[in-house]
DNA sequence: GAAATAATAGGAGATATCTCACATTTTGAG
DNA sequence: CTCAAAATGTGAGATATCTCCTATTATTTC
């Protein structure tokens, strides 16, 4: 982890605006923190001393349960909060949090900042609006995971990561984040090149048919 | 649904201090509204033209998937938010909102308050809370839903809702909770009969051994 | 109070998903 | 470059969970 000093502090500063985040200076205190790919943000079970605000890169927020499997709860990106909850929360157990990707973060230590974060109208709407998706990413995926097989929840993933026809994220990744095993995983993705919906060729797999995935994947939402 | 209106409205006004909610005055235009067991407060996918504050009672919140099947995502206990989605957002998919038991609400027309809501800090800081523990909630039932067996869960959810050592749940409503069939919870709970976890009598079913039930359900926490 | 509707109950077979075991390939650290 | 660790791949059998079907009770409704 790296933390931006004078010149290069100040660009990243110039660079992203955060008039629409905070009603009042935070410049004084506010850190800028680099991280690498798969440095880990926050550990579980430790409590932050900062909030921080994504500018640049991906992190994944990971829970280890008391059996070993470890799930990957969701992803954040550019423009959203990290260690928000422990800001609002005395109480909180903190998940784990792993650039996914080089990451880029103001980070505000919040011994210094929290009163007046808590007393800001324009950070709390922001946060609201923030908290309000995610709270809504999270029911969306909790009942679709419950009415739905994987047949059905891989296909949406894959239209969503796929890039230019190509999937090719990490079997581990994606059988953290969509809560299966390996083994199924690898199953139904060699279900999809059986039926002809995609073409493996090495570790990748080459979206043939985006009408059957689609045709799969439209039954997860009503929104 | 009825509307307190008068000394009614009156006495609800001064039983729930609303103080600590609001930092400007909202009693003017505020409504009281009361719900039988059973009514639908906002239908599904039908934008709400209020915002509500139950002080008395409980609900349900659904969604309907396209393959019909039914997912009670949470429930709603007092001092808690309805509507708060479509306050925040433009775009929203609605779901239905139904109260399970007598339910009073505040009700707060949002074409009138929306835009003084959104600047006022106190009434943001507390729907931040509420929020924040919205979404962990659903993240930790999402986590615990993919990496543990019913059996887990369901020992967990007979602890929480069992009264005086009786549960006596709907079975119907506690699929659509748990997200699994009829038919499998009937069979986990009769397994649980098997193992003398609990006795049935009629459609209630005692607690016999809360020990292996607490076995059970302690796996899912962390926190 | 009879008829319709919702809830409970359970059998039987299908399928989605998991566990474990083991082999191969790729990646990363020194 | 080399070795260990991580990631990929696959078989076989177990288990969790679903679907469909059919009865039997409660609960509503007219």
């Amino acid at each position: 982890m790296k933390i931006y000093k004078g010149a290069k502090k100040q660009l990243y500063l110039e660079t992203n605006s955060i008039g629409h985040l905070f009603s009042f200076p935070v410049e004084e205190f506010m850190e800028i923190h680099e991280y690498e790919r798969d440095d880990w943000i926050i550990q579980e079970d430790t409590r932050p001393d900062y909030l921080f605000y994504v500018i640049e890169g991906k992190a994944k927020i990971y829970i280890t349960h008391q059996n070993g499997k470890v799930s990957l709860i969701n992803f954040i990106n550019e423009n959203e909060y990290i260690g928000e909850m422990e800001l609002l929360h005395d109480v909180y157990y903190t998940k784990g949090i792993q650039a996914s990707t080089k990451t880029i973060c103001f980070a505000l230590p919040i011994y210094y900042y929290r009163k007046r974060l808590l007393e800001d109208a324009k950070f709390l709407r922001e946060l609201t609006k923030f908290l309000s998706l995610k709270a809504t990413t999270m029911a969306a995926k909790y009942t679709q995971s419950q009415a739905f097989p994987l047949e059905n929840r891989l296909a949406d993933f894959i239209l969503q990561t796929s890039d230019e026809g190509v999937y090719k994220e990490k079997h581990v990744t994606v059988c953290d984040y969509l809560g299966v095993s390996y083994r199924h995983l690898l199953h139904v993705l060699t279900q999809f090149c059986e039926r002809g919906y995609l073409h493996k060729e090495g570790r990748n797999y080459y979206v043939k048919q985006y009408q059957s995935l689609h045709e799969l994947a439209k039954v997860l939402r009503n929104e």
